[in-house]
RNA sequence: GCGCUCGUAGCUCAGCUGGAUAGAGCAACGGAUUUCUAAUCCGUAGGUCGCAGGUUCGAAUCCUGCCGGGCGUGCCA
């Protein structure tokens, strides 16, 4: 079906067109107050002003051009020149069957001409768990991709993830500290396990460890010296059947050469390493202590079969970092699990010298202080000289702006995407407000460079930030960043307990599934009923309550109809015969009318949500209809309703239920439950 | 300094390209349950929309200035 604002659009703009002679927009809103009617007209002041006329006049002889008889109540001028509209029994009546008969897509159209929309979300890094620093970046941008993709637009998800950066050489140095311990060290409780020494015996227990680490890779060899093909080969050729188990082993062991590093610096430690030269022979070398993880990271990102155990450790660690998020994926109901959604800072890694050579002989890139640096129009440092946009860095690095234009540049140009090429129409970034001016001038560069064609649009969603209710970042009561699995689980186990207060008698498994779907409900909705740019303070027990603008509540709503619909055959009601035989509908009640009015309006809660990347359009137009549905529910009852009124009832209850659940399930990927 | 962003009821927040008497929830107070889940509903009270100008028939919304908070501002992402 047209979109509902759309066809009162064209009617009243048609009007104005034929009083005015020319063309003005209509301006068609729903009423701020219910009193002045359905929907109201604005345009009309702003057509008098321009054909300079009075306004009143105009609209009263708008009202008199306008046929719209077959939709509305006659309409009606009210103050300075509103014109009130006010939806026909009849009609109102023809769109909620119209909602009925297309039970996939409640009566709304796919977009004319799709689009080719990538939305890269979520971006989590390697060897690090998700924190709740990811959890808006992934629910907003899930939301998003939902929104689009319903709207039949082609969306290509892009989790744009953090596997290629200077800490990749302590990752592979804690997988190997792990198969060193299992190896070497079976009797003794790995390093990673002990509580580091306090400062006076430090020393001594930092040298006993690299001393252990240098012998370690000495006996580590089978061929020629240091080759690791006798422990870490194999450790690495059979990771993946125990990714599962190692994923916790591996976040102490970097956290704990994390801790060595800092302990050596400044401590000139060498230890000895070894490279391959041309002629296939290995040279011995001391490096210092400190800049080991460096040159394992230099190593990996030489690439080639002489690191091949780099590239291997590498890539089991990303393998296994996966494994953890596509679990919060999952719990999250973020449609994000799919490999092919996955694509990260490496696999841009071999086009970024191109994207520097580039851009320097189309002499927008330049040398400044030894860096390669654009300098887009409009941007200004502290002292008012132009503000590069560094694209390599003066030793020679590329960095972040240099890899974001190489998967802007992949985006705008051709994606191959399920055995497919595409070019993006619309990229979306949803990252959080701090890199607004990064994505500023990662934009401007790109138009500079000439990539990007008219029409298509670059947008950088960006969101607050999620505060503790101190008002402060939130953090753990210790100041650490918090997990985003121990987040999800606390919520999980808070709405069992409710559950077990509420329902105790539903089978167990039941309860399970609700407590899931209300706590993990309760977080995202929470962080979708908020408008994005703001920060927002996260409380477990807001989120959690019944009341008000919750997912509980929207919950609520929609059990208690499926309540209904299970108790309609003990009172001899057949819901599908009589929602079959509904031709035509009266709706007396003011409840009745009410909520048919907020049903009829989803359309326009999806378009207004999609058309800002709002999702927070999304939840509060859910909870009015929720609130509706519960005034409906105390004052007009269902199964027991005269026969001649019943159908009309039945079908607003299927098409709230409906409604709810598209809206929460398919669009905000958040699960309802049939009772709770 | 400059840029971005926020400032709305005691608290937490909505307010959809400017639209009529600014809305929810919590907290407070009062009421509703022999009837489909009271995890609900109804009512009362609570606001100089940070301040001051400006544009407009009309401003929480747009513009300017100021005040206050957060963030960003050349080799981290």
């Amino acid at each position: 079906m047209k979109k509902l604002t759309d066809i009162l659009e064209e009617r009243v703009s048609q009007a104005i067109k034929e009083v005015c002679g020319q063309a003005y927009p209509a301006m068609v809103r729903a009423a701020a107050d219910g009193r002045f009617g359905d929907y109201q007209a604005n345009g009309v002041m702003a057509a008098a002003k321009a054909v300079k006329s009075n306004p009143r006049q105009l609209a009263e002889r708008v009202v008199a051009a306008m046929e719209i008889a077959d939709l509305c109540e006659p309409p009606e001028v009210a103050g300075p020149g509103f014109i009130n509209l006010r939806l026909k029994d009849s009609f109102l009546a023809e769109r909620l069957l119209g909602m009925h008969r297309d039970a996939a897509r409640l009566g709304i159209d796919k977009a004319e001409t799709p689009k080719t929309v990538v939305v890269d979300y979520s971006g989590p890094n390697i060897a690090k768990e998700m924190h709740v620093g990811h959890l808006r970046s992934t629910i907003i941008g899930d939301c998003i991709a939902r929104l689009y993709e319903y709207a039949g637009h082609t969306v290509i998800r892009q989790n744009h993830i953090g596997d290629w950066g200077t800490q990749f050489g302590k990752v592979i140095l804690a997988l190997w500290h792990i198969c060193m311990a299992e190896n070497l060290h079976k009797t003794e409780k790995p390093y990673y396990d002990l509580n580091l020494p306090d400062d006076q015996n430090a020393t001594v227990f930092f040298n006993q460890i690299v001393n252990r680490h240098q012998n370690d890779w000495c006996a580590d060899s089978k061929f020629v010296e240091g080759d690791g093909e006798l422990y870490f080969r194999p450790f690495l050729d059979e990771f993946s059947l125990r990714s599962k188990t190692l994923w916790p082993v591996l976040l102490k062991a970097y956290q704990y050469v994390n801790l060595l590093d800092e302990a050596f610096k400044g401590m000139k430690r060498t230890i000895k390493t070894r490279e391959k030269i041309e002629n296939g022979q290995f040279v011995y070398k001391e490096i210092s202590y400190e800049s080991l993880s460096r040159y394992i990271t230099y190593m990996l990102q030489q690439g080639g079969q002489d690191n091949e155990q780099e590239r291997k450790a590498w890539s089991c660690v990303k393998e296994i970092t996966m494994q953890h998020c596509a679990e919060i994926y999952k719990l999250l109901n973020a449609t994000l699990e799919h490999p092919r959604d996955t694509r990260g800072e490496s696999d841009y890694n071999d086009k970024l010298p191109q994207i520097v050579i580039d851009l320097k002989a189309r002499g927008l890139a330049t040398e400044s202080d030894g860096a390669i640096c654009v300098f887009p129009e409009g941007f200004k440092n502290k002292e008012g000289d132009p503000l590069p946009f560094i694209i390599q860095k003066s030793d020679g690095a590329f960095l972040y702006a240099t890899t974001d234009l190489a998967a802007l540049r992949y985006r705008l140009h051709g994606i191959e995407y399920q055995g497919q090429n595409y070019q993006a129409d619309r990229v979306i970034y949803v990252t959080d407000a701090r890199q607004a001016l990064h994505f500023q001038m990662l934009f401007a560069t790109a138009k500079l460079a000439g990539w990007v064609k008219d029409g298509v649009v670059l947008e950088h969603v960006t969101f607050g930030t999620m505060l503790g209710e101190d008002g402060r970042p939130f953090k753990t009561r210790t100041g650490g960043t918090v997990k985003l699995k121990d987040l999800l689980d606390e919520a999980i186990e808070r709405a069992t307990a409710v559950v077990e207060k509420k329902n105790p008698d539903l089978p167990a498994e039941q309860k399970v599934n609700i407590a899931k779907a209300v706590g993990v409900g309760a977080v995202k909705y929470a962080d979708y009923a908020n408008n994005r740019n703001s920060d927002y303070v996260f409380s477990f027990d807001k989120m959690l309550a019944m009341e008000g603008n919750t997912a509980p509540y929207m919950q609520y709503a929609y059990a208690r109809i499926k309540s209904i619909e299970r108790k309609a055959t003990g009172k001899d009601v057949d819901i599908e015969k009589e929602l079959a035989g509904i031709a035509s509908m009266t709706l007396a009640e003011p409840a009745e009318k009410d909520l048919a009015k907020l049903l009829v309006r989803y359309d326009q809660a999806i378009a207004a949500a999609m058309a800002e990347c709002r999702p927070n359009y999304l939840t509060g137009y859910l909870y009015d209809v929720a609130q509706a549905f519960s005034r409906f529910y105390t004052t007009c009852p269902v199964l027991t309703a005269d026969p001649e009124s019943r159908p009309a009832r039945l079908l607003l209850c299927d098409l709230t239920a409906r409604t709810i659940r598209h809206g929460m399930s398919e669009l905000l990927g958040i699960e309802v439950v049939e009772q709770m």
